[in-house]
DNA sequence: TAGATTGTTAATCGATTAACAATC
DNA sequence: TAGATTGTTAATCGATTAACAATC
C-alpha cells in the first residue's frame, strides 16, 4: 500500500498544509455542484492562485491516488480530504458568551459539515437566557457545569470578554471540556490535556497592516 | 547603528514573528499597568509557554535595545513593537455588511489602538440603514462608492454572506480600497495592488479538529 | 565578582520548491 | 504516440533553535 509512512505519521502534517486543505475542499465542493468529474493539481492551483506543486505535496498527505494525466476523482478526493480532517467525527459544543460574536457563530451553518455542532449556548444576561439563536437554546451560565458533564461535552467554543475569558475556561475545565476555541482576546491557562485553539484578531490585524505597509513602500518606488 | 540590516529588510520578518508581536505586547501592557519598568525575554517567555530565544529573536525585529541581565524598558520595547507593526498609521476602514459579525466587529474596542478605526457601515437590509452601532452609522450599500471615494478610505472590512463577497469586493476596488480584510467564507479575487486578508474559520476549525484527534490517540496510548 | 541576559553567529529542522521517472 | 500529470526523491530556502561572546 502507497503512502503508508505518510499515514503513519500524521503528527508531522504542517499545520499550513491543515489550513489548506478546507480551502481546496470549498473549491472541490463546487466543482462538484458543477458536475465536474475529475480534477488536477494544476486546475486547483490555478484557481487558488497557489503553486502546483504545493497543491499536489498537500493532497499528497491525505493518501489518496490519483491518474497520471488525468488527475483525481473528485469524490474521491473530497473523501480523503474530509476522512483526513476528521470531518465526519461528530463533536458537540457549547458556546460560552451570547453577545455578537457569539451570535454570529451559534448562526453560521458551515460548523456542521465540518462535524461540530453547537447544542447550546451560556449567557449570563437574563435578556438572554431561555430564549433561542438559530434553534439553539441560550441556557443561564449557572448550568454550564451539570450540563457539560451530563452531556459529556468535549469542546467549548468561548466568546466572552478579555476579563473572565480564564474563570470560564478554568469552570469549562472542571466541568470535563477537552478542547477550547478562545475568541477572547486574552491567553487562556489550561491543563496540558486540554487543547486550545486561539483565534487572535490582533495578530491578523498585525499581519494585514505590515502587508499594507509593504504595498505603500512598493507603490512609492 | 545596530541592527541596521534587519530594519533595511522589513520584508524579510516572517509572518509567525508578526503574530506573536501583538501577544507580546498585550502582556507587557498589562505589566506597564501594573507598574513594572523593565521586563527580560525570559519573563515573557515563561508567562506565554513560549521559548525565551524565539521571544528574543522576534523582539531582534523591532530594532529595541536591551540591557544583559536587566532586560528591556518596558515603555521602550512597547514603543518599538507599536513602531514595528505601524500601529500608529491611521488607518480608516468601512465595514460592509451589519450582521451578527459585523456587529461584533463593530463593537470591538480593540481596533483604535491598532490605529484602525471603522468610519462607516454598509448594509443593503432598511433596518439596520440609518441606525447607529457603537457610535458607527450604518449606510445604504448604494452609498459605498461615494462615500468610500470621497473620503478616500483605504480599507474595506468585508462581513457579507459568500453568496454577494466578490461582487462587493469588485465594487469596493473600484471605489479605490486598498486593502480588504475579508471574513466572508470564499476566496476573493482582486487586482495585484489591492492586499487581502482572509479570516478563515474553517481552517482554523481544521486545525483544532485535528489538535483534538492528535490528543485523543495519546490519550489511548 | 558571578551570573543572568543580551546580541550575534552558527546549526538544525522542517516546509516549500524543484527535478524527474512512471504512467495514463 | 506525445504530452500532461502523478508519485517520489532531492535540493533549496527559511524559520527555529542552539551556542557563545559581550556586558551590565
Amino acid at each position: 500500500m502507497k503512502n503508508q509512512v505518510v499515514l503513519d505519521n500524521r503528527r508531522d502534517v504542517p499545520e499550513a498544509t491543515i489550513r489548506r486543505l478546507p480551502v481546496y475542499r470549498h473549491y472541490l465542493k463546487q466543482l462538484e455542484s458543477e458536475g465536474v468529474v475529475c480534477v488536477s493539481c494544476t486546475q486547483i492551483a490555478n484557481w487558488l492562485s497557489f503553486s502546483p506543486i504545493q497543491v499536489r505535496k498537500d493532497i499528497e498527505f491525505t493518501g489518496v491516488e490519483g491518474k497520471p494525466k488525468i488527475g483525481y476523482e473528485l469524490k474521491d478526493l473530497i473523501a480523503h480530504i474530509e476522512n483526513f480532517l476528521c470531518f465526519h467525527t461528530k463533536n458537540e459544543a457549547v458556546l460560552i458568551g451570547a453577545g455578537h460574536l457569539g451570535y454570529a457563530l451559534l448562526g453560521y451553518h458551515g460548523f456542521k459539515e465540518f462535524g461540530l455542532e453547537i447544542v447550546a449556548a451560556f449567557d449570563n444576561s437574563q435578556d438572554k437566557i431561555d430564549k433561542f439563536i438559530n434553534f439553539k437554546k441560550v441556557f443561564s451560565i449557572d448550568k454550564l457545569e451539570e450540563m457539560v458533564s451530563r452531556m459529556k461535552i468535549q469542546i467549548g467554543i468561548l466568546t466572552v470578554p478579555a476579563s473572565c475569558a480564564q474563570a470560564l475556561t478554568d469552570r469549562m475545565v472542571a466541568a470535563g471540556i477537552k478542547a477550547i476555541w478562545n475568541f477572547a482576546p486574552v491567553k487562556i491557562n489550561v491543563p496540558k490535556d486540554v487543547v486550545v485553539q486561539h483565534e487572535n484578531l490582533a495578530s491578523s490585524l498585525a499581519v494585514l497592516s505590515k502587508k499594507i505597509d509593504e504595498q505603500i513602500k512598493r507603490d512609492l518606488k
